[in-house]
RNA sequence: CGGAACGUGGCGCAGCCUGGUAGCGCACUACAAUGGGGUUGUAGGGGUCGGAGGUUCGAAUCCUCUCGUUCCGACCA
């Protein structure tokens, strides 16, 4: 590709609505433009990574078996009216209609349509067990969309289902997408790691997500520091910090905490550890109020709290009016002494003794607190959000905090789809039995920023090898002018095409000086510059995006030192 | 959806408070010089100031409504 022929259209300047770095880099690259809030246009540097991305994503999956098929994107509303999912998704859900005024969805996922699919074509266990995938475009009408194709509306994403008949075979096929899923973002280039997470509105039973480790991602994950542990910081297990209950050692006491709402206050007003205290927080329950009770250092996790039994989804904290109706008093002063509500106690707490909490009365708190001799709980829960230094919860050694960029996640769901839209086979004895389910899903755009994110400078993006958009830049100084710088840049040129390199050649009449940063923006792998003072010497100089440290190369050795770089 | 802010050539912004000629930088076009790190000069093209209504002799500027966008909180590949 000549520069001239191609779309290269570069920006000096930051583009004010862009936080994060990839998302201001795809700008100034010229790779995305913005149409509307979370709608981007690709343009064909973007979509050349982009392509790179899916055709590693395809190979993969194509050979653990998956096969590739397309499906609309528009979806009949009645599929999701079977599948009871129109509440979970909400305002997610982009609704659009035809002229005879028909409901549909713009599908941000195809678990429907697929189930759909496969109960028309699948009837006996013999077709079984079959991985059907398709790389699509979804529309999710985010409440908030960010950084730039982070977080769009629309986006590309692929998306894998499985069906089996056994829970065993499931277990297999989850297996060999996990290991395919590693595999894609091994030949992408990208440091990542694999964690236990919470299903969310897709449901079934076990779900792992992929991250991508990068400071900016908006997930926390958790991981043991010498262990096989990772989880989203959502569904990491946290485990008891303290071993058993100790015997009370103090009497029950009233004290008086005039104006302390905090744990933070009342710490320092009663001169204090915040581990000596608990967190009384009131929620909606399903049948009555319930109380869910961390220690003061600890945050309750809502994912878990939302995912208990007792308490009302979508999860809500009482108001001012329904807190004083049940314990008297304002949000700070609530305890767990007396207290009318379901009360649910994280593990930690259910093994203080002598703690600290409010009276349910303004301006007083009891300290001495002791289990069954001065208050009860109802159960024992997992409630806390996991911290940095935790004992990891199989036992091998702490955990470790890290910020991830969620661009794959994997489920078994069992047969919530299609127990709920009847997609059953005939197993080997001649009966009905409903489907097991996995889906599998990676995010192709976010995928693009993820990389960036973690390959950048100062200067630009630094293209992983595999996804680069170019894999050679060709820099002639003065190719205008020089015949000679003309002629070395246009035979190398055509030699690499020849050989089936991705190659670009910058043949704009451009000073030196602003075609190298505009390669060093665009971040092609290996760059090399030709102009007459090299060629006095027969040499070309060669540097790579990595290092970018200048390197002087014979004419006659450029090409092969290239492909040995390359090993297309 | 709640809270905040912003809409002025393609991009980044000034002008608005105190109403009267629409301006700057980048980008773009042409010419010239320059030619190994976003060079310089000269000359250009491009904006009904998000939209509608109002106040006024006169509105980018003041008022009302509306649309859009971005940022902070609950969702997810």
């Amino acid at each position: 590709m000549r520069t001239t022929a191609f779309h290269l259209v570069t920006r000096k300047e930051t583009p004010q609505d862009a936080e994060i770095i990839s998302h201001q880099l795809m700008i100034r690259t010229g790779m995305i433009r913005k149409l509307g809030a979370g709608l981007y246009t690709w343009a064909p540097l973007g979509l050349r990574v982009l392509q790179k991305i899916e055709n590693i994503i395809r190979e993969e999956m194509n050979a653990a078996g998956g096969l590739e098929m397309l499906m609309p994107a528009v979806q009949p509303k009645e599929l999701w009216k079977e599948s009871g999912r129109i509440e979970d998704f909400g305002g997610q859900l982009l609704a659009i209609h035809d002229r005879a005024e028909r409901d549909y969805f713009f599908g941000p996922t195809h678990e429907e349509v697929m189930t759909d699919f496969v109960r028309n074509e699948i009837n006996s266990y013999k077709q079984l067990p079959i991985n059907f995938y398709q790389v699509q475009t979804k529309f999710r009408d985010e409440i908030r969309p960010r950084f730039g194709v982070m977080r769009s509306r629309e986006f590309i994403m692929k998306d894998a289902y499985s069906f089996h008949l056994t829970p065993e075979s499931l277990e297999a096929t989850y297996q060999s997408m996990k290991q395919a899923y590693t595999n894609i973002i091994n030949r992408i280039g990208l440091d990542f790691r694999c964690v236990l997470a919470d299903s969310g509105a897709i449901g079934g039973s076990g779900s792992q997500e992929f991250h991508v480790i990068a400071d900016s991602g908006e997930d926390a994950i958790m991981y043991s520091d010498t262990g096989e542990y990772a989880a989203n910081l959502e569904k990491c297990e946290a485990v008891s910090l303290l071993n058993e209950r100790k015997a009370p050692t103090e009497d029950l006491q009233k004290v008086s905490t005039p104006g302390q709402k905090t744990i933070d206050e009342l710490c320092d007003f009663l001169k204090v550890c915040n581990k000596q205290t608990i967190k009384t927080l009131l929620f909606e329950g399903v049948e009555k109020p319930v109380a869910l009770v961390v220690r003061g250092d600890h945050s309750l996790n809502e994912v878990k709290a939302v995912n208990l039994a007792a308490v009302a989804s979508p999860l809500r904290m009482l108001d001012e009016e329904e807190i004083k109706g049940i314990t008297g008093c304002e949000a700070g002063s609530i305890g767990v002494r007396g207290l009318d509500a379901t009360i649910i106690v994280d593990r930690t707490v259910a093994n203080m003794n002598d703690f600290i909490c409010g009276a349910n009365e303004n301006d007083f708190h009891f300290s001495g607190v002791n289990w069954q001799r001065d208050a009860n709980f109802d159960s024992i829960e997992d409630l806390r959000d996991a911290m940095a230094g935790d004992p990891s919860p199989d036992g091998e050694g702490s955990l470790q905090v890290a910020r991830g960029i969620e661009v794959g996640h994997i489920f078994q769901l069992g047969n919530k789809y299609s127990t709920a839209m009847n997609a059953v086979v005939l197993n080997e004895q001649g009966k009905s039995q409903a489907l097991e389910m996995g889906c599998y899903g990676m995010g192709v755009t976010r995928m693009v920023a993820a990389a960036i994110e973690q390959n950048h400078d100062d200067k630009g993006i630094i293209w992983p090898a595999n996804i680069a958009p170019f894999s050679v830049a060709i820099l002639p100084m003065n190719y205008l002018k020089s015949e000679r710088v003309k002629h070395a840049a246009d035979e190398l040129y055509e030699n690499l095409k020849a050989k089936g390199i991705e190659v670009i050649l910058d043949d704009r009449k451009v000073r030196p000086g602003f075609m190298m940063s505009d390669f060093e923006l665009l971040g092609i792998p290996h760059q090399v510059i030709i102009g007459d003072r090299s060629l006095d010497e027969n040499q070309v100089e060669y540097r790579n995006r990595t290092d970018m440290e200048p390197t002087k190369v014979s004419r006659d050795t450029i090409e092969s030192m290239l492909m040995d770089s390359i090993k297309v």
